[in-house]
DNA sequence: GCGTGATCATAT
DNA sequence: ATATGATCACGC
């Protein structure tokens, strides 16, 4: 089996590759694909998705769209423990913090990225070595009608706080499903946001982020 | 610095 | 034991 040289002509092309490689291990994928496997994660924190995107012909880069723009589909992997329930929380998208006014869940970002996702969940304990953490079956998912509310109900939450100024009042408790959380590569890194006098302010840049709850109610579904 | 890929590690 | 807040690497 060797990578695919293009990315997926259609839905189905994408599930099939996505079912190839399902059950093979880290170290397998790692070694067809000709790259190496770190000895752990501490300092190659996005390696699995980035070993994912290789498999599937994901449009490598960090462009902020889908990573199947042609198919309207984005991909996560999810690190799962042996029960399948995610063990972290999932990334969106960066949050912005100064907004046009008309911004609205519907053309938000958040509801962009989520219109459906190709979940990919992989065992994720730290107990097992990199390399024999197995892909399991992927998961091609749209948002219900009930879950698109319930994050657009977090989504308008955050907003408005961001809006009013309120952005350092957040934390991630905020959000029932939807969080927003600090997003850089360390503390001193600063953003333009707004301030509760509506004056300019510097802050941590934040991300969006799927609460653990909500992902695994997504692979659970899958198997109705 | 923004945005991608996320997991780490400490407070709770 | 778990979630929050912090952090790591890379392209541009």
């Amino acid at each position: 089996m060797k990578v695919p040289a293009s990315p997926p002509i259609n839905t189905d092309d994408l599930l099939a590759r996505s079912h190839a490689i399902a059950g093979l291990s880290l170290g397998e994928l790692a070694k067809m694909a000709n790259i190496n496997i770190p000895a752990n994660l501490q300092r190659h924190k996005g390696w699995p998705g980035q070993l994912l995107e290789l498999w599937l012909g994901a449009s490598a880069g960090s462009k902020p769209q889908q990573d199947f723009p042609e198919l309207a589909i984005e991909l996560k992997t999810v690190p799962i423990d042996a029960c399948g329930k995610p063990l972290e929380t999932t990334y969106v998208c960066y949050a912005p913090l100064l907004m046009s006014p008309g911004i609205t869940w519907e053309t938000s970002s958040v509801r962009n990225k989520l219109q459906q996702v190709l979940w990919v969940p992989l065992e994720g304990d730290r107990r097992i070595p990199l390399a024999e953490r197995r892909v399991a079956t992927a998961v091609l998912w749209q948002p219900s009608a009930q879950e698109d509310a319930q994050l657009r109900e977090d989504w308008e939450e955050l907003t408005e706080m961001v809006l009013l100024g309120k952005v350092e009042n957040i934390t991630a408790k905020h959000g029932d499903m939807l969080q927003m959380r600090p997003k850089a590569a360390n503390g001193s890194v600063l953003t333009d946001a707004l301030g509760p006098e509506g004056q300019r302010i510097r802050t941590r840049p934040r991300g969006f982020y799927l609460r653990k709850a909500f992902t695994h109610n997504i692979l659970l579904n899958a198997f109705d």
